[in-house]
RNA sequence: GGCCCGAUGGCGGAGUGGUGACGCAGCGGACUGCAAAUCCGUGCACGCCGGUUCGAUUCCGGCUCGGGCCUCCA
């Protein structure tokens, strides 16, 4: 790969771009922290995996071979920040009835359903955390000596013995406010679980014997022990929503210090990861995207409206990864037509062509490097989007030329448009009052009567349809679509 | 209370020290029996007050407003 046009990626360790210098020659190694399987993941966690996933895709068409992994937290993340209280699967496990084990299993394959659906790829590995119980304990006891202090609840993590703790959170580490509620005889407020025990006379359905008695891990040491199993410390990059650049990130990066020894090095070399990155946060004027309000926004919901998940795609790559961005049903609208008129205008040329194997038109040829260069400047997707669409409607050009442009920016941008239809587009919500066949049966009347030109009772027909939530496209090859009303 | 971020047209959202992308909506046109869909064309914006500068939306300070985190969150 000649690296004419560097990757440029914003490190939050440092808050600004660096160059792309992988680890291991022509390798990118990737953490992305994942979901905690005790609930449906809504729309503003699966930001998260359309970034990673961006990001991935944009390391493969800079060249780099990807080495990605996900986790996926089945244990050991409790209900709150604190360090001592209910497991959310031991939680979700006790209010659902079933095992917490089964819960796991429920919500990663739901999960995993969500992540197809949105056109992300597969991983090199999803890791499991409770595959990895042992090698946490093993990790755990490495530091055990000289970072860590033993409590009645468990082991902690004494954040004094590593250098710079939290940087990358960019706050003072002294104790503050203390609005978490204390454990007795905690060193500093920002200490935390590695191992939490079991309370005396109590037994959880996932726990498991360690040096400092029975129980389960903590949740911060889950991923610096997976990271560093799969990907060897350092490696390339760590990412995860924003929201984790405050503690789990930092406290993760203290883990990585302890483990490798080297508390005192540069930030870059010693917190696991070269580069750290955090996709910002959906918002939902609504409050539609908290779990604890019960009827969150999930992708099925968006779905069950009527709405190709791939929408909501295109929704993300719309806006900057770093930037918020605002949800509402409007702007799915507005991304689900921008969408439409470009799976149709692909659509087209795929009809009339297969990809070609060299590129010779000087628009066509400025298009890619442009391309190359938006995604190069920290995944500036809403420029390529752009650049991609300006390909894609181009007049007077080779189809064959054309495909091959569209495809190679598609490659990164992950909107499926090589395979995707218009058709696949037409997604029936759940609340419609009619099926497809009776629609095209009543599209067959209305056929007929225009030919008759009995515009009377065409028209009736085409009224009577939208009342249903369908409306009449004659100059449309599909006929008919759902129309999407809010 | 502490820490941090943001403010771009009707909505969303890029970007920039010197003609402010793009999408959706709107408007005009083509097409249509009329519409819709589609295609073509097009109007509209850098929160306020200072400062730096030849010149600021862009840099600095203040203000106002909004948001996030410090409690679980991607």
């Amino acid at each position: 790969m000649t690296d004419a046009m560097p990757l440029k990626l914003f490190n939050s360790l440092t808050r600004q771009l660096e160059a792309f210098q992988p680890v291991h020659p022509g390798e990118a190694r990737v953490y992305t922290c994942g979901p905690t399987v005790y609930n449906f993941q809504h729309i503003g966690n699966m930001r998260a995996y359309v970034f990673a996933d961006t990001l991935g895709r944009a390391l493969s068409f800079k060249g780099y071979q990807l080495r990605h992994v996900i986790n996926i937290t089945d244990v050991g993340h409790l209900t709150s920040d604190a360090d001592a209280g209910d497991d959310k699967m031991e939680k979700a496990a006790a209010q659902q009835g079933r095992t917490a084990w089964d819960i796991a299993k429920f919500y990663t394959d739901a999960y995993w359903a969500d992540i197809e659906r949105l056109n992300i790829r597969q991983p090199y590995q999803w890791s499991i955390a409770t595959d990895y119980v042992p090698r946490m304990i093993d990790f755990a006891k490495s530091i055990a000596d000289q970072h860590c202090y033993e409590l009645p609840s468990g082991l902690y993590f004494d954040t004094s013995t590593v250098a710079d703790y939290g940087r990358l959170a960019r706050t003072t580490t002294e104790d503050g406010e203390g609005r978490i509620d204390s454990v007795d005889g905690k060193r500093q407020a920002a200490d935390f679980a590695i191992w939490r025990k079991t309370p005396d006379g109590e037994t959880r359905q996932m726990e498991w014997d360690s040096p400092w008695g029975r129980g389960a891990p903590g949740w911060h040491l889950e991923c610096s022990v997976m990271s560093e199993a799969l990907l060897g410390l350092p490696f390339d990059i760590h990412t995860g929503g924003i929201d984790h650049r405050e503690i789990h990130h930092p406290n993760e990066i203290a883990q990585n210090q302890a483990f490798t020894n080297c508390g005192a090095l540069s930030c870059s070399e010693n917190s696991g990861a070269r580069i750290w990155m955090h996709n910002n946060f959906l918002i939902d004027r609504g409050g539609k995207m908290s779990k604890s309000t019960g009827d969150f926004l999930r992708l099925q919901v968006l779905v069950d409206r009527g709405f190709h998940p791939l929408t909501y795609r295109l929704l993300c790559l719309q806006a900057h990864y770093r930037s918020e961005l605002e949800f509402s049903f409007d702007n799915l609208g507005a991304a689900a037509t921008r969408l439409k008129r470009l799976v149709m205008s692909v659509a087209q040329v795929r009809g009339q062509a297969s990809p070609a194997k060299t590129v010779t038109h000087p628009r066509l040829i400025e298009l890619i490097e442009q391309f190359d260069a938006a995604v190069s400047e920290d995944l500036n997707t809403a420029v390529g989007l752009t650049l991609l669409e300006e390909a894609a409607f181009m007049k007077k050009v080779d189809a064959a030329e054309k495909l091959t442009v569209i495809a190679r920016m598609d490659a990164v941008l992950g909107l499926n448009l090589l395979s995707i239809d218009r058709t696949d587009l037409r997604v029936r919500p759940t609340n419609a009052q009619i099926t497809a066949e009776e629609i095209d049966h009543d599209l067959t009347r209305r056929k007929e009567a225009r030919a008759a030109k009995d515009f009377a009772t065409s028209d009736a027909i085409r009224d009577a349809l939208l009342t249903k939530g369908v409306e009449m496209m004659d100059g449309d090859p599909l006929g008919w679509d759902w129309k999407i009303s809010i």
